[in-house]
DNA sequence: AATGAATGAGCGTTCATTCAT
DNA sequence: AATGAATGAACGCTCATTCAT
C-alpha cells in the first residue's frame, strides 16, 4: 500500500535526522538506524539506496520543515530594535518548532549539527542547496534593517545589506562558539546566546 | 639516540597534524598514517600510546607554533583603520606562518580544521587551552580597539570590549563559512574573507 | 530461510566447541573460526554478538549434549562394585558419546577442555551452571552408593554422601593429571583412568 | 658486576613468578613485566632469551622455594590421624612460607596457578619436572601412611601406596574445585580446603 | 648491563553494502 | 515491502621479538 510504504519512509527519515543531529552523520551507523527504527537493515536499503542517499533525503526532509520561514517576509513592521530582536527570535524559534514538530514527541539535541552539515558539504547538492539557504537568512535580516530604518535614524548612513551580513556572521560565529566551547545543543541555549549576540551588535553600531 | 627519537616523534607528529587538519580526526586512520610517516604500526605506538595521545599531543604541537603571536602585545601604535587592519592580518599571516614553518617544506590545507576541532571538543584537556585561546584572541582584538580609540572618534561612546567579542564573532562566522560553503583550506582565502570582514566591520560601527 | 540460518548458528558452534576444547578459549582467534567454517568474520558476528557471546552458545551447546545424564537416577540396580564401576563407566561413556554425536563426524580431543572451563570461571553465568553441574554429578554418585549400599556392607557405617564426594574429588584430580601430566585428550584415556581410580577408590575404602 | 646483574635476574624472576600466578603466563605480557620490575624492556631480554625461558626459570626459582619440603622425610612420628593432619598441612603451609618468602613482602595469590601449570605442560622439559614433583608428593604422603599404620590398625590390609594415591587425587581434585568454583586464591582457603579434603578421607577409610 | 626504537603479525570488533528469499 | 544472512575491508590496538646503541 501506497500509504503503508510513505510512512516507513518517513519514519525512517525521522530517525536518521535524530540520530545525525545527535551523532553527526559519520558516527550514525546501520546498527543505530535499525535499533531506532525497529525495521531491518533491508527495509532501510528498500527505501535509501546507500547511506548518502539517506542524507540527501534527510536534508531535504528537514528543509521542509525549517526552511518555510527562510524565504518569508518578516510579518509586522519593525518599529524599534526591541521589536527587531522579537522578529529575529521568533523567527528562529519557529525553526526550532517546525523541526520538532517534524519528529513528533521526539526530543532533540542539535549536538552535533556542524558534523551534518560536514557531510553535507562533501555533497555539491546539498552545499548548493545549503548556501542558498545562507543567503536567505542574510536576506531576511536585510529586510528587516530596511524596515528597522524606515522608523529609526539609528541606521542612518549604513547599508542595510552590509548591516545584515556583519550580523549574519556574529550568529553564525555564536553558534560555533556554542558548540565547540559550551558544547551545548539545547534550544534555549541557542535563543540565549542569539539574544545576547543580538545586544551586541545593536550596542556597537 | 635521543636525538632520532625525538626526530622520529616529531616527524609523526607533522604528518598527524598535515592529516588531521586535511581529513579531520576522525577519518585519520593508523594506516594513512604508516603511509605518510614511513614507520611501523608499533613504532607510532611506541610514541603515542593512543590515538586520542596523538590527538593531545599534535593539538599541543601546533600551538607551540600558533600560539606565540596569541598572548602578545599588539607591537605598533594603531593610528587608524588601515593600521588597525595591517596589524590584524599580519597577527595572522604570522599564525599562518608559524604552522608552515612547524611542517617544513610540506604543503598545507586546513580542510578539515573543524573536525580537528571537534576532536579536540571531546576532550576536556583540549576544550579547556582552546577556550583559553579564544579569549586571547578577544583581549588581542581589545587591545587594539583601545589603541584605535585614542586616535580616531569613530569609536567615541563604544566599549572596546563589546567591539572586539563582535568582531570576533564575525571573524569565527567567517571562517565557518570558509569551510563550509566555500569549502577552502587555502590560507590566500582566509586572508581575503578576513579583510573583507574587517571592511564590513568598519562601515558598520 | 529459518533453516539455513539455524544451520550455520550450529556449524559455528560445532567448529567453536571443537576449537574451544582443543586449543583452550584464549587462543582461539577469529581466524581460527574462519579457517575451519569457511565463513567470513562478519557472518560469524552475525550469529554471536562477541566472542564472549559465542563462548556462552557454546557452553550451552555442550551441555545439550553432555548433560542428559547428568540430572538421571542410575537406570539399574547396583548389586555389587563391578556394576557400580558398570554404570559410572557408561554414564561417562554416554556423555563422551552425546558430545562426539553433536559433532558428527569431527573427532574431538578433549585436550584444553580446563582452559575452556577457564574462560567459563570467569563468566558469572557459566560459573553457576558449571558449579550446578558439578553437584548433580556428586548426587548422581551418591545415588549410586545409596543403591550400592543396600546390597552390600562393605559401605557399612559410611555416609554415602562423603563417599560421593570423595570420590568425585579422586575423579577430578585424574582428569586433572590427565591432562598435565599425559597432556592426554583422548576419549580411551579418560576411561582407562577411570576405572583405575575407581579400583583405587574401593581398595581404600 | 656479578651480584648486581644477579639480583637484577633474581627481581625478574620474583615479578615473572608473581604475575605468572596471579594472571596466568599467557596473559603475563612484557608490558606487564617492564611495569612491575621498573626495568627494559631490553634488559629483560639481556637475562632471558624469550618468554618461554623466562617461563622455564621463573618455574625452576619456584622450585627452589617450594621443593625443599617435597624430597623430605616426614619429621616426627605419626601416632594417630590428628598428627597425620598436622604433618600434612605444616608441610604445605611450609610450601606457602617457602614462596612467600622467596617473593619477599610481595602479598600472593594462586588465582592462575592452573594457568602457569598449563604453559609448563606445553615444554617437555618442566612436565618431567612436575611429573617428578607430584611423584615426590605421593610418596611423602606414602611414608606418612607407612608411618601412620604402625600405631594404628586403621589401616589395616590397606596398601599405603594406594591410599597415598587416593588422598593425592582428592587433594588435587579439591585445589581444582577452588580454582574453578571458588575462584580462590588465598592461602587460608586452601588450607582450609586441604583440612577439609583430610576429614573426609579418614571418614571413608 | 641496559635502553628503548622499531617491526609486523595478529587481535576482537564495526562498517556499509549486496542479495536471495 | 521487507527480512536478515553473508561479505570483506577497515578500524584501533597489543604482542613478542630484534637490534643498534
Amino acid at each position: 500500500m501506497r500509504n503503508a510504504s510513505l510512512h516507513t519512509r518517513v519514519s525512517i527519515l525521522k530517525v536518521a535526522l535524530q540520530l545525525f543531529l545527535k551523532k553527526g552523520y559519520k558516527d550514525v551507523s546501520y546498527q543505530d538506524l535499525i535499533k531506532e527504527t525497529g525495521l531491518s537493515k533491508g527495509a532501510i536499503y528498500h527505501h535509501f539506496k546507500s547511506k548518502e542517499d539517506l542524507l540527501v533525503s534527510t536534508f531535504e526532509f528537514l528543509l521542509e520543515a525549517a526552511n518555510q520561514s527562510a524565504g518569508m517576509e518578516p510579518e509586522k513592521e519593525i518599529k524599534d530594535i526591541k521589536s527587531f530582536k522579537k522578529i529575529f527570535i521568533d523567527s528562529k524559534k519557529g525553526q526550532f518548532k517546525g523541526v520538532q514538530k517534524l519528529l513528533g514527541t521526539k526530543i532533540l539535541k542539535f549536538n552535533k549539527l556542524l558534523f551534518f552539515l560536514e557531510a553535507i558539504s562533501e555533497n555539491i547538492k546539498l552545499r548548493k542547496i545549503t548556501t542558498e539557504l545562507l543567503k536567505q537568512e542574510i536576506i531576511f535580516l536585510e529586510k528587516c534593517f530596511i524596515r528597522l530604518k524606515k522608523h529609526t535614524n539609528l541606521l542612518k548612513g549604513k547599508d542595510p545589506a552590509v548591516l545584515a551580513e556583519s550580523l549574519f556572521l556574529m550568529l553564525q560565529g555564536t553558534e560555533l562558539l556554542l558548540f565547540f566551547v559550551n558544547n551545548s545543543g539545547q534550544e534555549e541555549d541557542f535563543i540565549k546566546m542569539y539574544n545576547k549576540t543580538l545586544d551586541e551588535f545593536f550596542k556597537i553600531i
